[in-house]
DNA sequence: AACCAAGTGGAATGACCTATCCACTTGTGT
DNA sequence: ACACAAGTGGATAGGTCATTCCACTTGGTT
């Protein structure tokens, strides 16, 4: 049917032949988990074969890379837009703060590719960008509010978050699953840095065994 | 001359040739900027390639990749050394405690390769892990002698420097070279999340433009 | 000046990856 | 029940890598 008349406006509209509809949630699934283990480097085949479709399959549906990424994650992000509107309306607003920031980086913590996510920027995904700019945007009404309240440091700023983000997943990518007390440790530091009077509490320091273990256990990178 | 009596005892007796030294030189001086720039994971064919060498003869000097690795990070691993002796020596412990964490992520911004290097532990390559356990050790001294100042605080632990330099790290990976002040803004909070007064100056945030240019930025990684 | 161990470069191997193509199968509207 | 567009998987082309092998060259010693 019309081999192509539908001129570019409309691009939701075919729907998928159910065999493919749940093909296409299979590949989705199969490529949460192997995102949640390996990061977003992951192989398209691997993705494939763990889902048990063939690669053509997985190409048609997700043409580049990004467009599965934005596929998986984007309930992802909208959970992070809804916990950011959560914290802005919390009672108080440094408590709201610290919450978000503290669940934010457990969720990197426990998310190798969620953790990628939140330090990228995908121009297209217009979906995830979108949660994105949100959670910015209440974000930004609760760092003000926060401040007002006088528990958080005037210079603190609504880009300070990313970098708190891209510093974690930093922290996570160098120990991997060997000294998870060391993001946590970091997340404390930092939340003393902007609380106004420094004197919030901090996790131990993991041991210094734990640390060289996941040291060592650098192999692939992505990570860099 | 003996053709191959020595019993596995000494093993750097064998002199190499004049001009396989030379081109060992070359390897090294050639890893040395590709590291720099691609980081670790840079591929060893295209280090061959940058030193005018065929790939077997890096393989034949450099077996592993962590041989090569070690080789050329040696000294600077020694300079980290020689600085921590420094800052431990210096006047006043709080500002040789800062200008040493400043230094070294300076370096690390730097040079892509070192960042690595300093989040990662080489059981081998027993002359860098010397260097590091030796500057571990003056670096735990400075540590003391900040405390007993005032200046650091109480439960601040050796083991929050790898810390610090792994979300750096992440901090650096993430924004490439398009947001310095990123890097810098991290640093800058945790050295007052460190300070027992809390009073240390900030850098100013990057500005959002950079900082999205950067997290756009994300291609190879290894970074990840 | 002649010998040869040490050293060399490039070809070959094999693994793995992205991306495309195409002959076959299958869901679905009639 | 049938037709056929939609969907499928595997083969394939073309890339990058690490690593090994081997026929040739060369520095240094005598």
């Amino acid at each position: 049917m019309e081999p192509s008349s539908e001129s570019g406006v409309c691009k939701r509209v075919r729907r998928l032949r159910s065999d493919a509809e749940q093909n296409r949630d299979r590949i989705i699934e199969a490529a949460r988990q192997v995102y949640r283990r390996e990061g977003l480097n992951a192989s398209m085949a691997g993705i494939a074969r763990a889902a048990g479709v063939g690669i053509a399959t997985l190409f048609r549906r997700f043409p580049t890379r990004m467009d599965l990424i934005a596929a998986v994650f984007e309930d992802a992000m909208r959970q992070c837009r809804d916990g950011a509107v959560a914290a802005r309306d919390a009672e108080s607003a440094w408590e709201g703060f610290r919450g978000y920031v503290e669940t934010l980086c457990a969720l990197q913590a426990s998310n190798r590719g969620f953790a990628e996510v939140l330090t990228m920027n995908y121009g297209s995904a217009k979906g995830m960008e979108r949660q994105r700019q949100e959670a910015y945007e209440a974000f930004t009404d609760l760092i003000r509010r926060a401040k007002r309240e006088g528990r958080l440091r005037e210079d603190f700023s609504p880009d300070d978050l990313p970098i708190l983000l891209m510093a974690n997943a930093g922290v996570l990518n160098a120990t991997g699953d060997a000294a998870p007390e060391a993001s946590r440790r970091l997340v404390g530091h930092l939340l003393r840095a902007f609380s106004e009077s420094g004197s919030e509490p901090l996790p131990p320091a993991p041991t210094p065994k734990a640390l060289i273990r996941g040291m060592a256990r650098q192999r692939r990178a992505g990570g860099a």
